[in-house]
DNA sequence: CTAGGTGCAAATAATTTGCAGAGGC
DNA sequence: GCCTCTGCAAATTATTTGCACCTAG
């Protein structure tokens, strides 16, 4: 079910293998959800009676501690806890009126979180959002629709949408510009650049398209990953009418403030996750932004190489500091 | 103290009342922190041996019934409570070293939990963000600095920073119009919109100061409410060449476009937060500016008639009615 | 053999409840 | 006198601990 495989015994330090401890640690892992100590208890005592509450609250302590479980407070007088191994960490809806807890992500107001915490010189180890109230189901009396997918699947499912959304908002971007662009050798490098988004959006989708096939029921799952920015502005680069006189050197500088943005936006964003499926698509897509980057900076380069041959020497101060960092 | 009247047995219904019960109540509202029902009964205990742990917790379930305190779960394994009564609802960042809590409000946080909320159709009723971490005293050893103010009065100083740096941004804009604008009566339109801007903030800041009395290490004091979107973009209003050639019906209609925007932007936010002398500023504010728009409005429909008598008769679908709505 | 794991029962800790008496209206 | 408030002690609930025993390495 969930991807937890052998670690089991790796993770904890400095522990014995036993055979409750893994019964216990099998059991908690079998079930998904938000569980309290009891909830466990009642799981472990229909296959084995022989087992006592203090153990099931030392071995939840020592998952705990060991990266499996996390402890999660839900203003019940009393504590559950949730898978963590590989998952990423996020926060919750929670319905006063089914007790049900529902799991979302959002790397905005985990940002805010941090502006303040660092505004006040606050160290910022955990950080916990919880919003109450009644779920749609409670309210409007439908059928409680089956349960959260898995998150990790989840968060791969929009880290990949978003990742798919910026690519398409850059081939949009260059297409127009190829269009609009009058200079042939402008247009050459927008044609260029518009191709290459082509090539890695299919990449993407055919990967988007792999995650559906793990589990058929993913698409209509709620939105888990909420993120706003991408695929905003990254490529608003100037009006319509300043594309129309651009040349090819101009082309790739524009190309290349792109490709820089999307790359440093989903570098920093993926590396503010756990560990998961979906930070790695989040630092894939930010290498793959990285590399395009680095051949653009070497094709600019090039450029000015021969124009600097065509015109005795190239300016000393150009942009090509600036642009190559 | 707290700016907290007789209130004390208005809001609740159906009570009787009782010494022990408006003595617990006298001595909770006379602490500021957040306590916890053991705090409490020490606290009473100081000034009545006879009163039982029964009846402090009653009085307490009590208390968050009447909207005079609200019960806050720091993850400790017990409740604590704090004021609640005309305090504005913020959230936390909680120490872990010294167990101490700092309160703020972040606007920004409380529109895209809402967003979160509204996109899985979860009716929102409560929300809880709090920040575990190391605050700055507990990390660089400093001496812990006086404990925060007054929530309500951090809360007005910063309705009211933000009041002033939204009508800062607005003179500049104004100023700046009238420099660049060509046409005299355009130019005069930008020249009154920026001196009523002034006189607005003149107000404000007397107001401002006016606050800064009434408790003296008020500015000294960490930001509370974190707030933004104020004061940016409002006035953007197109680049400042488009300025040159605007003449007095353009002018009017940009000031009413900002002046839309911020009475809109500063309603909006009033009506989010709790009673509170924070909440009111934002309210005084929206409404200040709902005067001024209409001032404008009423202007513009003057201009109309005028140029209308002039020219024999107004276009009818003229932006007039876009503009007045 | 020995450190750590386990069960059981007792201990804590925060909070609630049953009940009889007290006090305000 | 009635109804609610109070105090006290006992009950409840979630979790932890002491201690003797057991078991894997």
């Amino acid at each position: 079910m969930t991807a937890l495989p052998d670690l089991t015994r790796l993770k904890p330090e400095g522990g014995k293998r036993s055979s409750k401890r893994e019964q216990i640690v099998n059991v908690f892992l079998r079930q998904e959800g938000h569980l309290s100590a009891d909830d466990l208890v009642d799981l472990i005592r229909q296959e084995d009676h022989r087992i006592s509450r203090a153990t099931v609250y030392r071995t939840l302590q020592w998952m705990v501690d060991a990266g499996i479980a996390r402890k999660v407070d839900f203003g019940e007088g009393r504590f559950r806890f949730e898978h963590s191994y590989r998952q990423p960490r996020h926060f919750h809806l929670i319905c006063k009126s089914c007790h049900r807890s529902f799991e979302f992500l959002s790397s905005d107001i985990e940002a805010l979180v941090e502006e303040v915490a660092s505004a006040r010189s606050f160290a910022a180890s955990q950080s916990v959002v919880q919003i109450y109230g009644t779920c749609d189901e409670c309210r409007t009396g439908r059928q409680p629709t089956q349960a959260d997918g898995h998150k990790d699947l989840l968060f791969a499912r929009d880290a990949l949408r978003i990742a798919i959304a910026t690519e398409r908002s850059g081939l949009e971007f260059y297409t127009r510009a190829a269009r609009l662009t009058r200079d042939p050798r402008g247009r050459k490098v927008f044609d260029d650049l518009a191709l290459e988004e082509k090539e890695h959006l299919t990449k993407l989708e055919a990967r988007y398209n792999e995650l559906l096939q793990r589990d058929p029921q993913l698409e209509s799952q709620p939105t888990f990953l909420f993120f706003k920015g991408a695929a905003n502005g990254l490529f608003a680069e100037g009006a319509d009418r300043l594309l129309k006189g651009v040349n090819d050197q101009q082309a790739l500088l524009i190309g290349i403030r792109c490709e820089r943005g999307s790359h440093q936006f989903f570098k920093k964003y993926g590396e503010r996750f756990d560990d998961s499926e979906g930070k790695q698509i989040f630092l894939e897509f930010a290498d793959e932004e990285r590399q395009h980057l680095e051949l653009l900076i070497r094709e600019y380069r090039a450029l000015l190489k021969r124009q600097g041959r065509r015109r005795r020497a190239g300016r000393p101060g150009s942009p090509a500091a600036r642009a190559a960092r």
